[in-house]
DNA sequence: AAATGTTCTTGAACTAGTTCAAGATTTTAT
DNA sequence: ATAAAATCTTGAACTAGTTCAAGAACATTT
C-alpha cells in the first residue's frame, strides 16, 4: 500500500489511469501535515493548491464585511478542497480554509495541474468531470435548501452528513447552515426533547 | 456573417478552433425559435440539452415544496443555460427553463458532446475551462450576497447587471435576490425617493 | 490539578423581511 | 379598442430568526 493509494482510487473513479499516468500524477504530488487551527488559504494570498484531505477535517469560510463567517465547505478524508475562486484565476483568495484537526493532505499545485491537462488528455478529462461534478452539486445543496426554515435545513444535514455534524464544532455547522449558533443550540435542544 | 459566429466567437475565447474543428462543433447544434413563457427545460424530463442563447432572455428556476418559486440563474445573449444537475447526471431535472421573451437558441445535446469532447481534446479543454469557471462564478455570486440585507443584494445587482434588472419581471428578480415580490417593491420605492 | 481559552446554552428584547389582501397599472390577445 | 390576464404597489399584522449578555461546560496548556 503506497502513500497515494487513496488519491489515486479517487481518480479511478472517473478515468482508468496506467502505472505511466499514476506516475505523472503523484510527481507532482506535495505532501503535508498540518496542525488544529491552521490555515493553509487566507485571504489576500493566491490560493496555489488544490488539496486533498488524507486524513482530518477542514472548512473553507468567509468574513463578510460585518465581521460574521459563512462556511462555505466542509471537507474530510478523500474530499478536495480550495479556494476555488482563487485557484482558477490564480488571484487573491477570498476565503480562509482551516483545518478542524491534526491532519495530512496532499497538494497539486495550478501551474503543475494545467501542464498536466496539456500533456495528458486523461488528467483534461479527469478535472473536466470534477469541475462538472462540483458545479452541479454545489446547485443541488443551494436547491435542496431553498425556502427551507431553519430547523429543516439542520435536520437535513444531519440526516445526510452525520459524520460531519458529530466531528466539526457547532458554530462552524451553524454559519456553514446560515443560521446563528445561539439559534442552532435551541433547534437542538427543541428536537432532543421531542 | 453565418448563423453560428457568436457561440464560435464565444469558444474562441477559450481555445483557438480551426474550420476543422469549427465544423465538428456546429455539426451537432440544433437551432430553435422559442416564444415567450415557452419551457424549455421542465421538472422530471432529462434536461438533454446545454443551451446556448443567441437571442432573448431566459431563467431557470426551481419550485420548492411550499410552492415558492427561486430563481436560480437568468440567461441573455451570449450566455449558456440549463437544468446542469440534469444535464451532467442525465437524470430528470428539478429546474425550469422558461423564456421571458421571444427568442432563438443554439442546443447541443449531451451524448454529442460527449463524443466530441473523446474525439477531439480541444473540446474537452473547452468545456472544462468552462465548468470550471461556472463554479468559480456560482461560489462567488454566494460569497457576494452573503450576510447583505436585502436592499444591499439588490443594489449590488443592480449596479452589475443593469440590463438584466430593466429585461426581467421583478417578482423573477425578487426570487432572484433571494426576497418576496412586495419587499422589492418597497426596497424600489424607498430608493428612488432617496 | 489549576488556570486559561474555547465552545455551548439560555432567556429577553428586538427587527428585517413575510404574508395577506385589495386595488392600480401594464401587457397581451381578440 | 376592449377585455382579460399578468404584474406591481401599498399598508397592516405578524414571525422566524437575530442580537446581546452572562453563565455553564468542555478542552487545552502549564
Amino acid at each position: 500500500m503506497t502513500e497515494y493509494q487513496n488519491i489515486l482510487r479517487n481518480i479511478n473513479r472517473y478515468v482508468e489511469l496506467n502505472e505511466q499516468d499514476e506516475q505523472e500524477f503523484t510527481s507532482i504530488i506535495k505532501t503535508s501535515s498540518v496542525k488544529k487551527r491552521q490555515f493553509i488559504v487566507q485571504p489576500n494570498f493566491v490560493c496555489e493548491f488544490q488539496t486533498y484531505v488524507e486524513k482530518g477535517a477542514f472548512r473553507s469560510y468567509f468574513v463578510s464585511d460585518e465581521g460574521e463567517d459563512h462556511t462555505i465547505q466542509f471537507a474530510i478524508e478523500d474530499w478536495f478542497i480550495s479556494d476555488f475562486n482563487s485557484y482558477i484565476s490564480q488571484e487573491p483568495a477570498s476565503l480562509f480554509v482551516e483545518a478542524l484537526e491534526d491532519g495530512i493532505i496532499h497538494q497539486i499545485a495550478y501551474q503543475d495541474v494545467e501542464n498536466l491537462c496539456e500533456k495528458n488528455p486523461k488528467f483534461e478529462r479527469f478535472f473536466r468531470l470534477v469541475a462538472q461534478k462540483s458545479f452541479a452539486y454545489a446547485q443541488k445543496r443551494v436547491l435542496s435548501n431553498l425556502g427551507k426554515s431553519a430547523e429543516a435545513r439542520y435536520i437535513e444535514f444531519q440526516a445526510q452528513y452525520p459524520t460531519i455534524v458529530q466531528r466539526v464544532p457547532q458554530y462552524a455547522l451553524a454559519s456553514y447552515l446560515g443560521m446563528s449558533a445561539e439559534f442552532l443550540s435551541k433547534i437542538r435542544k427543541r428536537l432532543s426533547k421531542a
